[in-house]
DNA sequence: CGAGATTCATGTGAAGTATACCTTTAGGCTTAA
DNA sequence: AAGCCTAAAGGTATACTTCACATGAATCTCGTA
């Protein structure tokens, strides 16, 4: 019985006409063939990249602009056309490119520089290895022959933020130490007040150039979507107004493209999936609330046992009661939920960390504040929308079988 | 009444520890001449 | 004798603990008006 509904349903799907041409237009791992509203920030990047096709070293350059303004869009284009260019010359550039935010991959000075072996070729095991030594390797593989190697190091603040500058200082020191080959690096990053916080000396030299993205405005963001949407979607499908939708929601969160061309392709998604023909307005609250159900269950369901106790915790403390929440509740509440769980507790010191990690992933806002002569502590506030926290809460429970 | 001193609860930095994993090396075993 | 496998030794990064000190405003204290 079952299995025959399941059955027809796939059939129903595949007799389904569905609303898109081609998703992955949408998706955020595209590179459209032509960047409107970009022209300036384009040319700009090419032209302190163009040394390169002579085999000089290009100047490190720092791209700074809220999320979704087209950075690593620019970056990863311009250079993909360099390489093009290169390519046909026979002229020896190497792109590297790297996401400091995707967890775990370069979140220390070790990691950055064994991931950045492993994209030149060269395994590296993932731990063992005196950092020293992964230094020595990564000069080998550069020095291998004459080269050009342009590092693109995405959400650069992330990095520096956990690991501090050093690396960075280190890395663009590295240069005097080649002798065939020399490496300039594209650095970007979302915070704008980022390079207040990092050592002078690693400022200038890292930003030798710097861009700033403006954010999109309505206008442009309208644009920018009705010509994906043309790629992406059949015929006549967006309803009335859409696409107006999108870009104002977008517009509203300083004209964040990615957000709007996403919200576009889960609306389309959700409109597909309830066998509707055309998107529909409501089609884009609902996506705009499952876009962020999904990514902040997404973190969740990724972290480490510990954290998720922690989390839950506060989801516990939050659910029960209203007002701020302190570090020591937390503490008090985690430590039970470890023992339920036979799970060794961690100290407190540790637990204070975990606060703060979970802080910088946005699932919860900690500041500290002192509460004079009670001491001070951190003021703990879930950043979720009310409407995710019982999924939180049940995802939580079961990954930690409780 | 107001300027310091005090106090609390925890933030935060530094140093030490446990664990997991890496490479190297030496010894033991197997194999083939 | 050469080749291969294994286990031990020596070393590292990372996550965590331990220890010690730093914070900062509400509250207390006490001299002064």
């Amino acid at each position: 019985m079952i299995e025959k509904g399941i059955t027809g349903l796939f059939e129903d799907f595949l007799n389904k006409e569905s609303l898109f041409q081609e998703k992955k237009v949408l998706q955020s791992s595209y590179t459209p063939s032509a960047i409107v509203h970009r022209d300036n920030e384009i040319k700009q990047l090419a032209n302190i990249l163009a040394p390169a096709l002579r085999v000089d070293r290009p100047s490190n350059v720092f791209l700074y602009g809220k999320t979704g303004t087209g950075k690593t869009l620019t970056a990863r284009y311009t250079t993909a056309k360099i390489l093009q260019v290169a390519e046909q010359r026979n002229i020896p550039i190497t792109i590297l490119y790297l996401n400091c935010k995707l967890n775990k991959i370069a979140d220390t000075e070790y990691r950055l520089i064994a991931q950045l072996s492993r994209d030149l070729g060269k395994e590296i095991p993932a731990t063992g290895l005196p950092t020293e030594e992964i230094y020595k390797v990564f000069y080998t593989i550069l020095e291998s022959k004459k080269q050009i190697v342009i590092i693109i190091l995405d959400e650069i603040d992330q990095l520096v933020k956990k690991a501090g500058d050093g690396i960075i200082y280190n890395l663009t020191r590295v240069n005097s130490e080649l002798k065939n080959s020399q490496i300039s690096i594209i650095g970007i990053s979302n915070d704008l007040l980022f390079t207040d916080h990092i050592d002078p000396r690693v400022k200038s030299s890292l930003s030798e150039e710097e861009i700033i993205f403006p954010p999109y405005n309505a206008i442009q963001l309208q644009d920018i979507l009705h010509k994906r949407s043309k790629l992406a979607f059949k015929e006549s499908v967006i309803g009335e107004g859409v696409i107006e939708k999108c870009s104002a929601y977008a517009a509203r969160e300083h004209g964040d493209a990615r957000r709007a061309l996403e919200l576009l392709r889960v609306a389309g998604e959700l409109a597909e999936r309830a066998g509707k023909e055309k998107i529909e307005l409501t089609d884009i609250d609902e996506a705009e609330e499952k876009i962020e159900r999904d990514r902040v269950l997404d973190i969740v369901k990724t972290q480490p046992k510990q954290q998720q106790a922690a989390l839950l915790a506060i989801v516990y403390i939050a659910a029960k009661r209203i007002g701020a929440i302190f570090t020591g509740d937390v503490y008090a509440l985690y430590a039970e939920i470890c023992e339920k769980i036979a799970l060794r507790p961690l100290t407190q010191r540790r637990l204070s960390d975990i606060i703060s990690e979970l802080d910088m992933l946005g699932i919860i806002n900690a500041k500290v504040i002192s509460k004079g002569r009670f001491g001070r502590t951190r003021d703990i506030t879930l950043a979720i929308p009310l409407t995710v926290l019982p999924k939180i809460r049940s995802v939580l429970e079961q990954s930690l079988d409780l």
